[in-house]
DNA sequence: AAAATTATTTAGGTTTGACTAAATTACATT
DNA sequence: AATGTAATTTAGTCAAACCTAAATAATTTT
């Protein structure tokens, strides 16, 4: 019988795939950092994660790990209940963006698929969450996503915000504030090539702002 | 520092408080049988929650528990989370009441504070769940309850359905059917002292209705 | 290529909350 | 009062998922 897929396995399959998105395979140490615990734990979930019945991940020592199929579908399944759960918590409880993440990291792992199918069709099944990611559809499929970095824009380039990655709340706020919001229309009026910094035009905002790369790497836009 | 309250440790603390209620203190079988635990198993958490460091329990060997303030506050708090929980599934995603125990008894120990908050808030601080059972205050406090059981009554006394003590989704479904819902006025027609039948009109219903005593146990009503 | 640094793994240990089997206590009956 | 039964507790295990410290492998620098 397939084994249990806890809420600790359910955590590193989601970080997993994560890394694997951009780049190749996961590091240890990365999911160390990433899930706050020791690279020796990681190492030993690690070899289990390999070794459980259906594989969910491809582990070779000293070369990270990648996900197996059944590994990305479980890794999906959380994904669609965390964003689901965020679009939900604004929607229907009135949650602003940079209050969702926590709550529903917890809640992912508990809801039924009942629950999921319920608020996806209470929400009109949407396909991005507050922050603009896309949210992987009841098959567990990732919806392709073509956006790039705001920090790879140039001067007088013109874009369409899609998405912001980033959890801190704090970043979040602030990005409302000056309207950098997915589906909000910039325009980069100027590209400093000693610190990054783009100064760009947000649509209806009366005046620019200038962005380090900090927050330009964090922002993703649609040319 | 006191001590965390793990999700097993709020499920003890439901229950006991569940079992203190009707009658005095709640036995390691009892609660064993409630939790699906093995006695000894819950013999060893019970010696546990009474020599944590603000004690959640009042335990003596062979003789039951009963729940410290600490307890009870620690019980009313997942308890109100429940019913919250509960009454939240039915008015926002169409659940209905005999569907929402299990997702309830999953989220109960996972919400925030806030969550819970903002719950009470969209819902208008509602005092009973689906099924009439009375929720909490936010200030934890269990409001008063003057039903008593449907089994009670006898021929020609009338009542208001109160509550339905009872998770079987089958019966739930069934007393739905046949009107049984809570606020729901009946008149008792005739009771039978060999069985302890009850034959009940239910007003709005087309015809009388006969019921056990296993059902007219766990409905609630007020005179 | 050797040395130094960084990344990863091994080994052994802890905590939580379950379990079974055996022992004990309490209760009920004769 | 003695015995049998039911309830409870003790004692010893187990699995999951984490930890630290020490060992090893990989990578980078000199």
């Amino acid at each position: 019988m397939p084994e249990a897929i806890t809420q600790s396995i359910q955590d590193y399959l989601k970080h997993i795939y994560e890394l694997n998105e951009n780049g190749g395979s996961a590091s240890t140490n990365d999911l160390a950092a990433r899930l706050n615990i020791a690279p020796a734990s990681v190492t030993g979930m690690l070899q289990k994660l390999a070794n459980a019945k259906p594989a969910l991940v491809i582990y070779k020592k000293h070369q990270g790990v990648k996900l197996t199929k059944s590994g990305e579908k479980a890794a999906l399944e959380v994904i669609r209940h965390h964003r689901l759960l965020e679009t939900f918590l604004v929607n229907t409880l009135g949650y602003t963006w940079d209050e969702v993440h926590c709550e529903a990291d917890k809640l992912e792992h508990v809801i039924s698929e009942d629950f999921e199918a319920r608020m996806a069709e209470a929400l009109g099944h949407p396909t991005r969450d507050p922050h603009g990611e896309p949210i992987p559809t009841a098959d567990l499929t990732m919806p392709a996503d073509s956006s790039c970095p705001l920090a790879s824009l140039r001067t007088d380039e013109t874009a369409t915000v899609r998405k912001v990655v980033d959890d801190d709340p704090a970043l979040l706020r602030h990005l409302r504030e000056i309207g950098v919001i997915p589906d909000a229309k910039i325009t980069v009026k100027n590209y400093s090539a000693f610190d990054g910094n783009l100064t760009i035009k947000v649509e209806g905002q009366r005046s620019n702002i200038v962005l380090g790369s900090a927050i330009t790497n964090h922002v993703y836009v649609e040319k």
